[in-house]
DNA sequence: ATGAAAGCGCTAACAT
DNA sequence: ATGTTAGCGCTTTCAT
């Protein structure tokens, strides 16, 4: 056995030291690794090297000579966003299955992180990006020459210039108030959130689908924080009561809002739906156990996470077809949330 | 105005490309973008260079000539668990504040990940790793020999072979028998999962508590799922009632669990706390919108996570001191679901 | 303060 | 099928 075994925590063996162990050369070494043809017998001797000497190829390098990185990224907006682990979880095994590797950012829709993270995106060489950008960095992202194809998630481009997976969003908004106008509610508030084209679209869908039913909308922006949501709508609900107007249901546009929404309603002692029903997004496990259970709509997530693989990969593979942008419909969850007038 | 500019898609500018931009040796590129000695009149052309260029650094190349990777691997059992990602995003800030780039992989408490990931680790050559390991993994990972010091989180090492940070897990959990005691209840089943040490040690600590008090323990185990917990409990209640030993509380050993046991609640009919009461682990957003509120131990979560790079980097400075383990207190944050005997 | 040149660990031509 | 060798893009001696 060789001495190399008990080099331990002096210095990784290098190719070069399996090289010698085998009594071969590096390149045969190189071969083995990369199932190249080699003979059985070598092939052989070069495993056991690699066993006795405990080598681990050195990915730096492998990857400044091969130019490749075999690393795609994936930037997104809010990990602890059940959606975003959902979908990063399809990613990466897409990756797996690909021989690639997955770098996971996240960047609480702060635009300087966002800013940071694809310069890091540039400087490890990814071969793609899969990228949920606040609106403020997608507004620039043309301009930001970007050595490597984008595909966006969750938000999508307006011009079209990158290929992208979204949720049908005015589609799912709709199909939230048309389930609430098909339970009696008829004075229909929105909350949304303020950082995300996401939140527009829903916005436009939610107002469409209130005047296909000739109601009124009437909708708030907030930050994309539980806290913020409480508080505007602890502050519009007093409005409202003053002025005689209360909704009788509210949706919002994601589930930190979400969760916010049910916490003033908490505070407020109002009952859920007896004084206002709640609809939302995501359909995360929570929302099943919370009051009566939340009416939610269900993102097909990890199908999002593959198609923007699918897209990644047909785009390296042709960069020059037309961009695609791929639109993926939610369904509508009932729960007692929005349980009809009573 | 260079030509090189117009090469969007062609090819990255290289640190070359730079210096023949500013008409000097790489050398001195280099020195710019390290802040070494240069003067003024080159640092201010090679910046120039730079922005011209659109250079950005190979951190392959850079990575593999300087032998160190300015990267430390995280390496967490679930990534959807609130409580990794609140530590990852204290590992990650002060990561950042040290110049080094964090690598955050999730095993979902699959030791087949764990191994792959491990193997991750030494090919990308980290400079640290901090790690919560499964307990079949932890018993192997003496064996391992990592290049790289390990800090253990969540789960700590039985031998003391590895620094680590830890709740203090039997202490928590005879909080909570404590506050369950004090409360009336008198029989307090218990729920753990059956892969990490963590809910060794809450069992361990529920005992002792349950003997203390004179009261008789009853646990079981199951694999860290919602899905399992549910059945478990619901089986469980269901012997229970038959022979007439309905217990009238239950604590759970994690979150996944804890909502399990609420989902079980629900389908069974059964009050919380009225016909049971609940205590669970984590202070997540949902466990104060469900039921009456949620019974539950809160982790001091960011200073796990910073106290975990401070010990990474101590053994970082000094390789040969003695292994530490940072034990840190939980609190009780007391609601509705252990809200007393009716 | 600056430049020339060696070489990190690996892969891919090229040669045999 | 196997070995030899030239770099990948950068940092770091070593000269100057």
């Amino acid at each position: 056995m060789s001495d190399s075994v008990k080099a331990i925590g002096i210095k990784p063996a290098g190719i070069k030291d399996v090289a010698r162990e085998a009594g071969v050369s590096v390149a045969t070494v190189s071969r083995v690794l990369s199932n190249g043809p080699v003979s059985d017998a070598l092939r052989a001797r070069v495993e056991d090297a690699v066993r006795a000497t405990g080598y681990r190829p050195n990915l730096s390098a492998r990857r400044l000579r091969s130019q490749h990185s075999l690393t795609i990224g994936l930037i997104v907006s809010d990990i602890r966003n059940p959606f975003f682990t959902a979908v990063s979880r399809a990613v990466e095994d897409a990756a797996f299955q690909a021989g690639m590797r997955v770098i996971l950012c996240n960047t609480d829709e702060n635009p300087e992180r966002e800013a940071m993270y694809l310069r890091l995106m540039q400087e490890e060489r990814v071969t793609g990006l899969i990228f949920a950008p606040t609106r403020a960095t997608l507004a620039q992202l043309d301009r930001a020459d970007l050595d490597f194809p984008v595909v966006l998630i969750d938000r999508s481009a307006p011009a079209g210039r990158f290929d992208s997976v979204v949720l049908d969003n005015p589609q799912a908004a709709a199909l939230l108030v048309d389930h609430l106008h098909a339970q009696g509610y008829r004075r229909i508030a929105g909350l949304f959130g303020n950082t995300s084209t996401t939140a527009v679209e829903r916005h436009a869908g939610y107002q469409a689908a209130l005047a296909a039913h000739g109601l009124h909308a009437e909708a708030r922006f907030v930050p994309p924080t539980a806290e913020a949501a409480e508080a505007e709508i602890a502050r519009w609900l007093a409005e409202a009561r003053r002025s005689g107007a209360m909704p009788d249901a509210v949706m919002v546009s994601n589930s930190l809002l979400l969760m916010g929404v049910v916490k003033a309603t908490r505070t407020l002692g109002l009952a859920i739906p007896g004084d206002l029903a709640v609809a939302g997004f995501d359909n995360e496990p929570w929302t099943e156990l919370v009051g009566p259970g939340l009416t939610v709509i269900e993102q097909p997530v990890h199908e999002i996470g593959r198609a923007a693989m699918t897209l990644l990969f047909e785009r390296l593979d042709d960069p020059e077809r037309a961009t695609r942008k791929v639109v993926l419909s939610g369904t509508c969850v009932a729960r007692g949330s929005t349980g009809g007038v009573g």
